[in-house]
DNA sequence: GCTGTGACTTCGA
DNA sequence: CTCGAAGCCACAG
């Protein structure tokens, strides 16, 4: 049982990537992952092992949108801006400016 | 813009 | 242990 958390681990990791006042989409996390399960990647994170060691708050939606997120959709919006990055109506401003990309 | 389907994992019974 | 349902989504209709 170790695949499962396998899964997770890239997750995080990918996640440690990801410097502040940057986000990143579950469809480029998965696409780095090898894999087509954005959902699995958000459902991960949502049933969560490692909230603390993972700031899944930077990872949002391709639209651009925060979408759902543990603690609450307004505090991940809320952690965001506080990283520098503005949002509005739980929306990533610019996008492609504050997106990060797994270069590695 | 909303609804339905697709793909993968985790949880519950 | 096996089966079924849900989930922090994305894409197409």
């Amino acid at each position: 049982m170790n695949q499962e958390r396998d899964f997770n681990e890239k997750c995080y990791e990918l996640l440690n990537q990801i410097p502040k006042g940057k986000v990143t989409t579950y469809k480029e996390m998965a696409n780095a992952l090898g894999t087509k399960a954005w959902r699995a990647v958000g459902t991960a994170m949502a049933k969560n092992t490692n909230l603390i060691n993972t700031p899944c708050h930077r990872v949002v939606r391709s639209d651009g949108t925060i979408g759902e997120y543990a603690l609450g959709t307004n505090k991940k919006s809320e952690l965001l801006r506080s990283e520098g990055v503005e949002i509005l109506n739980n929306k990533i401003d610019n996008l492609d400016k504050y997106f990060f990309r797994f270069d590695a």
